[in-house]
DNA sequence: ATACAGTTTATAATGATTCTAAACTAGTGT
DNA sequence: ACACTAGTTTAGAATCATTATAAACTGTAT
């Protein structure tokens, strides 16, 4: 339990209030050493398993929601029938792969620089993303 | 009427029958010099609003669908909540005006070469597609 | 013309996500 | 400890985009 005060704090410093609820999706979501790529329904089968107490899918989205925009967690583009959410915030790109529909990391360095060489007036950049699709070779 | 021919050829080389409403859909979607993004509900409203024989919203889907999997229209990935379309099918990206919520083109030569360095085995790369989110600069 | 497969259509069904409003809880002040 | 209040959770209803259904219709080959 006592490492929970991590998450308590990142979310207290989100101006999120630490709940059960939260905390148990921050430690399945955050407490893991690799990018974690996730569908709401596939963390929801997660949680299902994980605790006896059920979290009701509303907070999980709710939860997700509030994550997303406190900039914890990053929607990732690759479908349009569902969302995947990624715990990597940063600036980076994926592989999707088409027969196993699962995203890869592919940080900066995998990705040689991008130069966007066109500009609009008045207009920022504000992310630049790649997605690559890849599929079995055969 | 005449330039429908190049319609009902192009419906005819793909398998598709040449019926009324999908030809009016394909003057619609590609009887422009630039290329057309587009959503279902928008695509719907122009139907709607250029004809007085109503098209089936049904049909509309069917019909999108049927041009997606012969290779005619592309579907872009920018936000999770609609489907987006594209007329050009080619290999190019897209500037996202996130205040307009507006797609803009990007062809090759405005994205330099991008330089994948990381593969894996047994996976070929199929598509390579770049993101630009823009928006207001102040 | 006839027949049949491919299409269209209105409507129902689905599935992901959001809303609602009542019950609950964390944090603050007493 | 106690109570207050705003923030949360919850189950279920509502919504929205999209797909399925099955009956009516149409293009085309014979």
């Amino acid at each position: 339990m006592s490492n929970n005060s991590i998450f308590i704090k990142k979310l207290r410093s989100s101006g999120l209030r630490p709940t059960k609820q939260r905390i148990k999706i921050c430690k399945l979501l955050f407490d893991r050493k690799n990018t974690f790529h996730f569908t709401i329904n596939y963390l929801n089968n997660i949680l299902k398993n994980k605790y006896a107490e059920k979290i009701s899918l509303a907070t999980v989205y709710n939860t997700v929601n509030a994550f997303k925009k406190k900039g914890h967690l990053k929607e990732i583009l690759i479908s349009s029938d569902k969302s995947y959410y990624d715990t990597n915030v940063s600036n980076h790109h994926h592989f999707f792969d088409e027969n196993k529909r699962e995203l890869i990391d592919l940080d900066d360095k995998d990705v040689g620089k991008i130069n966007i060489k066109k500009a609009l007036p008045g207009k920022k950049i504000n992310s630049i993303e790649v997605l690559v699709k890849i599929a079995n070779n055969n």
